[in-house]
DNA sequence: ACGGACGGGACCTCCCGTTGCT
DNA sequence: AGCAACGGGAGGTCCCGTCCGT
């Protein structure tokens, strides 16, 4: 079975020519015309792949939706412990808000209000349910008080991220976003954790060690 | 000289339209040709008032933020201590997102991605303003940690309600997103106010006290 | 080696189907993309069989002027007279140029500007030298004035019997043509043969026999 | 009153463009980018003034229509007489359907069988009227035969103009269509006019003199 | 011979913002 | 202050013809 996927590999550069592009210009000010250009195409061969400029900009969020799950998926990898991997976690995603184009491309897509509706739910609820999982194993390692209600602590983390990650898109360098970041998981995990377990995360997490050592 | 008063008129008359339409259509999918319509005029009749569509939008954004500084000024009237008025004021301006037109509309308008660069900063960094004032009017009246950092603790506080305003936004209505705000509310105060003034504020901050009695 | 007639069947096939929706939608209107559904085929097996859309459309006059040479040998086998059957050949023509799918087709198809330079020429000069070949029959025959310039003739022929084809494609139906070319003829007959030919001719000429009882 | 005409001139620039490029390319060659850059407009701006491409082609052949309405005139004008302006007129534009473009342009359109239903109809029955008037004319005037039914004559000199000008707009310039055009008036003439008129209008018509002389 | 994904390019629609007149 | 025609430009659709695999 060889390739005949020309498809695909089309698809694909259509994708990083769009994050080019809405990352310099903004995702109104960038033509489809002028992404066809940049990948020698046009637009009735894009069309061939997304049937509008909307379907574009999904695929950009979906991009990004995997690499957020390659980036739990390394965490927990890395430290084996579900709330360190949170933390870790969301600490890159904010970061990486301001400094990898496809997140930060994807970000300002996600909160653009033409796609709020197509994509935001889903991408949100998403990002709960990913945030609620690790908690639900953190329950069962038994490292959370047993007062903690997963699913609502999941939607704080989610909007904590959220916010910090469109602050960190909207404010220029000198601010420092991932700081107060960091500030809120010191104060969550205290009330998140038993005593025990807390200390152990807060040095060993990557993220927090420095204000927490 | 009898018309005199017409022109103010109308410019409000545009943005009660442009309010209506963006709250039913969205941003995007409303023609000036339509607002226009709905107020019985003509495109060139509305660019003797603003000068884009942007500039429409922005408009509305402003009423939005003079409607937020009437909601801080109610709370303060009703309250006179600062920290219950930017707790209440937080709490309403999150239910409002999801009940109030204007301010739906205001906050998905903000979240836009063609207007974010416009306005968002500004807006975000009046919000934050806000809050760091009233933290300092209360520094000043001694109800706060001497540890705590107000700029920091600021930008905390705007986080948490623009990722709230855009939950309650996205979210249907089974979603409670103020319950979240509430919580939030009442782990912040814990680190934020010293002991005896945190007790008094939980229990007579009408957002908490359904929560906290 | 079972399905060797298949390919020529398939041929036939796509050009019925091409008829019956030139026919019902135009040249234009028509896709190729409709003539393969209603065959049940795809267009890279139609490729196979035409190498453009104009090609197909040539495959229909080619059609058409295969039926045109079976009216003319049906008129002379009929009449055993060059002229009579030139007479009852352009009648007949014009008649099915408004009942014979297949001719009304052709004659549209002719006339499109695009397959105008493509297949009018050969068209238009192969009618003229039938009709011409006829004429100098009947030059032998003796039945032709001296006078007359049978290629002239043959043209003015042709051009009658395009003009009333085109009226007749166009005109609805309550608009008798064919009474024109018959007129046309009787006139026609009157200057290109011989007295004693010429009432002959007309008595017995299906076509024009009643208006030259 | 000043000029605040600025449409008519910028569609009429559009139809002249036309004209050329329809002229050298063909209808189906052209595309509207060509046309529109040809002016140094936009395809927004010619939609302003012509709904669809069609249009545009439709607006060509009206200028046809009034120029042949001029000629009409001219003829009658310079000749005081219907059946001499008759056959001036269609031996001009019989003629000019091979030397003016707009007249071979149009002649090319109206036969276009995407425009044939569009205005083939109008234009043929146009073309039949005025030729029936001249002849009503001419009636009034005492030169026609009795026996004459004006409508079917009508129609005969339209189906030979039609067909003339076809072949004129089709055939190299080798092949001469007038010769044709002037035989047949030749002979038109004979069973038309009164013996009387036939003589003096054969002798005067302009067309006709050199084969009558 | 046939299927079907692919790419090119034209047409058309919609809507923003401008201009000159009233 | 308001009107109406105008022009620019992007998005979306359609369909022709090609390519590759079966």
């Amino acid at each position: 079975m060889v390739e005949r996927a020309q498809g695909p590999r089309t698809r694909a550069r259509l994708v990083t020519a769009a994050i080019d592009l809405f990352d310099r210009d903004g995702y109104e000010e960038t033509s489809l015309d002028a992404v066809c250009r940049r990948v020698e195409l046009t637009k009735g061969a894009l069309y061939r792949h997304f049937p509008s400029k909307q379907a574009l900009a999904v695929a950009v969020v979906e991009d990004y939706l995997a690499h957020a799950h390659q980036v739990r998926g390394r965490a927990w990898a890395a430290t084996r412990d579900p709330v360190l991997a949170l933390v870790d976690a969301t600490t890159e995603l904010t970061e990486s808000a301001r400094t990898t184009p496809l997140v930060r491309v994807a970000v300002r897509l996600v909160i653009t209000a033409e796609l709020f509706d197509l994509v935001a739910g889903a991408h949100f609820l998403g990002l709960v349910a990913v945030a609620r999982d690790l908690l639900d194993e953190a329950v069962l390692v038994g490292e959370v008080r047993p007062t903690v209600n997963t699913t609502e602590e999941a939607m704080g983390i989610t909007a904590m991220l959220i916010g910090a990650q469109t602050l960190a898109v909207l404010m220029p360098a000198d601010c420092d976003i991932p700081a107060h970041v960091t500030t809120d998981w010191a104060h969550r995990l205290d009330r998140v954790l038993l005593p025990r377990h807390r200390d152990r995360v807060a040095r060993t997490a990557h993220a927090l060690h420095h204000i927490c050592g």
